[in-house]
DNA sequence: ACAAAAGTGTTGAGAGTACACCCATGC
DNA sequence: GCATGGGTGTACTCTCAACACTTTTGT
């Protein structure tokens, strides 16, 4: 990742004096898994998402951004990221990482911003249909059918993707977009539409996920029911191991 | 990763004034493969080293830490981390990439300090003795053996490590550590030095890298002696893949 | 001849993959 | 019964890991 990706943050830098110094501020990329079309109630058609909002100030007015806010004085990167995200969706205890940090000097051209980017996988079920407590619009949009960004907000959108199906293959941060409970399929279904690799087998993930010294998943007796025979309704472990070694390139 | 973890940059902060806005640092460990004893020449016994710059000034006065600066409100955080690289060590065109950025409020006693940290990879063969610029003084310490560290670099040496195993493990930025040209043995050395993993099977390691698909050296035709039969002088391959899919936790 | 270090071959266990098949429910 | 989706078994291939073995140099 080279550091000529550059960024902004969102709004209200007008509020921020030109200074000597740079101006730091947090971002934070929202991914959720949402249906596609708003009627479906089992998700059958999912999608990958990420929540924007529409700037009211220039530059860049009347187009989508991330969420962001600048860093208070007493408070650390996280803590900011996190206030950012309750703000914008109502939602805490959620998974959050930090991602990378953006700070091309040209990428404002009000003045020097520094953006600390992370990202956060919220669960569809926690989300209030309408939470934004600010008056801001903010809205949910597919992440392959985005609409034009501000700043370089694209950018880090292209590096937050990249970092999730990293990270979702080594790791268990799959659990983070699904219900406390799920069937094996709608897992599957997260690994689909993040990897964007609609050919996995499903006899196979089943294999993987039950494999000694790999389980991760327990059922809970319960059934969900479906078009067919109903599924099994499977809670995350929480003693599982939550990485795997890599495959090396060279041992 | 989470963000208590804290850090601070070095010196002269005396010049920033004290603002109602977070200074922004860039701090870089740097990280060589150097031998254990200064007297030998073919490196058998190597060891993983950063370099240090000792305090100059209070807090922390004559403690060791990192080497980092401020950024310039022109300069990308990448060319500052470039400058500090160059101030210290007298070497440009090495590999270096962002690590973390720690931005806890209280880790700088005299005033908040958001420092964007890097990681930098040399090879031994490019370092003069005593490239240090500044009149500060500077020395390579074993990541085996630090000395207590000033702010929280300690964390920051652990994250490094840790990511530096992590990415040595599915790229190829081991050859980063090397001289052009190297032998198997050698190259075996730095994995088996970095992941501290002194287990790694001589045939086993030669077949992965001559893998079909993954051939990542290829043969000089050049020898250096050694103890017993010469061992061949091999090169990294400009055109070989440089990262490798990672192993699913569940595919 | 012997030591030392480079370099190769063999083999069995486990993981990955493809694909066919069986099971439980609603209509 | 039939459609629909959940859930399993089998068999082949490839990778991984252990370990014994051969080769080339210096003394």
């Amino acid at each position: 990742m080279k550091d000529t990706i550059t960024t902004q943050p969102t709004e209200a830098l007008e509020k921020a004096p030109v200074r000597d110094h740079p101006t730091v501020a947090v971002d934070v990329v929202i991914f959720a898994l949402r249906a596609k079309s708003p009627e479906l109630d089992h998700p059958t058609d999912l999608d990958l998402q990420v929540l924007l909002i529409r700037r009211g100030t220039e530059p860049f007015k009347g187009m989508w951004a991330i969420p962001g806010g600048f860093v208070g004085l007493d408070e650390s990167l996280e803590d900011a990221a996190r206030r950012e995200l309750a703000e914008e969706t109502g939602v805490t205890d959620v998974w959050l990482e930090q991602l990378y940090t953006f700070g091309a000097p040209d990428r404002d051209p009000r003045t020097r911003v520094i953006s600390v980017t992370y990202y956060a996988l919220v669960s569809a079920d926690l989300l209030d249909p309408h939470a934004g407590s600010d008056a801001t619009e903010a809205a949910w949009h597919s992440m392959y059918n985005l609409p034009p960004l501000a700043f370089d907000h694209d950018a880090i959108l292209d590096y937050a993707l990249q970092r999730l199906r990293y990270k979702i293959e080594y790791s268990a941060v799959a659990f983070q977009l699904l219900p406390e409970e799920f069937t094996l399929r709608e897992l599957q279904e997260v690994y689909m539409v993040i990897l964007n690799d609609y050919e996995l087998d499903k006899a196979n993930f089943r294999k993987k996920l039950q494999r000694e010294g790999n389980e991760v998943v327990e059922p809970t007796g319960r059934f969900r029911e479906t078009g067919g025979r109903p599924a099994e309704l499977y809670r995350f472990r929480e003693d599982a191991k939550l990485e795997i070694k890599a495959r090396r390139l060279f041992p």
